[in-house]
DNA sequence: CGACAGGTTGACCGTTATCAAAGATCGTGG
DNA sequence: CCACGATCTTTGATAACGGTCAACCTGTCG
């Protein structure tokens, strides 16, 4: 894994030098990084625990230090949705940080996991002192709103097997060349991620695989044989 | 409506003035403003003409002087979905600027509209000027991206009736106490936008009706009689 | 007044959720 | 390191939800 190799030196010795690998930051000076850090505060969660949950105050800017974190949410009538999953050098709790203060969703840590926390005010205080912090900040929320609406047309619009047909290519392509894949999550999280249930990942996933597009292997590998088929359906 | 009255005074005689309104900049010292205004152009728009398409390139914000504003987007499969309806005062092309510099979605006047563009350069330029903007876009952002991943939610877990419900409520939630409201598009635009056809918005709003939860009237009038039970569906 | 887009209604069928039960996998503690 | 239980996954049978197609209605605008 990549985050190994960039946090394996740094992280333990002194977790905080690990927000200097988040996007957001990396184009600083080191004294501005310095001052960052020295607001930091670092917190582990272990395995199943809750980081937040809906409803909940916040004044807090989560960053992922090393772990996973499952963030999701409840609909109005109760049922549980996956949004996406954290990993080391991705944050949350931004939403509540710049609104109003309130989380719309839960964070839960996946495996033990440590993260590094920056205040509301101290934030602030940097983004208006260090503008271009900000417009690295609007170009990933940006991102996640480009992202999310997209997300939002192919619900609205595409049937179940196209969406995990379109899962699956999306993890390919973000695969450099590779025609295999480790599935990122269980398939009941897939599910709850592509609004659907565990039966019928599973049933579509055995169609894809007799009709020739995937091959499923142990382990959650998933080898595309026919990637512009996928594209098709 | 009350767009007509703030927008009333100012936009016929120098269009520029409407940004004044605009919740992103409305703080600024009145110089700043002047500043700004000095950048900003007005374009007209004829009802139906389009006025942004995906994959164009694109470094311009543009904000509704006035008129409206249809957001949509394809799937990859081609299907359309509106994506949001914008008023007086709203902005988009806004994920461009901030990100790789194409539109991922179609700007469709529907009515003869007129807006302001700001060049992504001088916006830039009064970001890193006037810091507190950003902190206002970023809360717009925020806003934003909070609703469109509540939108996912529900299309993700919770099956047509219910999405009509829950958007019904939300109506009438931001009408002031009222129990009448004019649905904001025509029925065709509400079954892009919640991700169904016409034929079935047509028929859940005549079972929630036969149910007694709402009256539909003429000119797109919707009474609702019950919103707790609106609410429980 | 006529044309045309939008809206409604009906019949039908495909997709997917649901419920149930068996099978695989994973993590844990002995 | 193995065995156990819990959880995830698969498979089957069934039914409901909603999409599609077609026909007809309605209002709106030139």
């Amino acid at each position: 894994m990549v985050e190994d190799k960039m946090c394996g030196h740094h992280c333990h010795e002194g977790s905080k030098a690990c927000i200097s690998f988040v996007p957001i930051f990396n184009h600083l000076e080191s004294e501005q990084m310095e001052e960052i850090m020295s607001t930091v505060q670092s917190h582990s969660y272990k395995k199943g625990e809750i980081i937040y949950h809906a409803g909940e105050e916040s004044d807090s800017l989560y960053i992922v230090n090393n772990g996973k974190i499952r963030i999701y949410r409840l609909s109005e009538a109760g049922k549980e949705q996956l949004v996406r999953i954290l990993k080391t050098g991705d944050f949350t709790g931004e939403l509540a940080l710049f609104q109003n203060g309130v989380h719309e969703s839960f964070a839960e840590a996946i495996v033990d996991t440590e993260v590094c926390i920056i205040k509301r005010a101290d934030l602030q205080e940097f983004l208006l002192k260090y503008p271009s912090i900000s417009l690295k900040i609007l170009s990933e929320f940006s991102n996640r709103l480009e992202q999310s609406e997209k997300q939002t047309t192919r619900f609205a619009t595409e049937k179940v097997e196209t969406r995990i047909a379109l899962f699956l290519a999306e993890c390919i392509e973000n695969n450099e060349g590779l025609t295999e894949f480790i599935l990122p999550m269980s398939r009941k999280d897939l599910a709850s991620y592509l609004g659907t249930t565990p039966e019928t990942i599973s049933r579509r996933l055995s169609v894809l695989e007799e009709r020739g597009y995937i091959k499923q292997k142990p382990q959650k590998v998933i080898e595309v044989l026919d990637l512009d088929g996928l594209l098709l359906i």
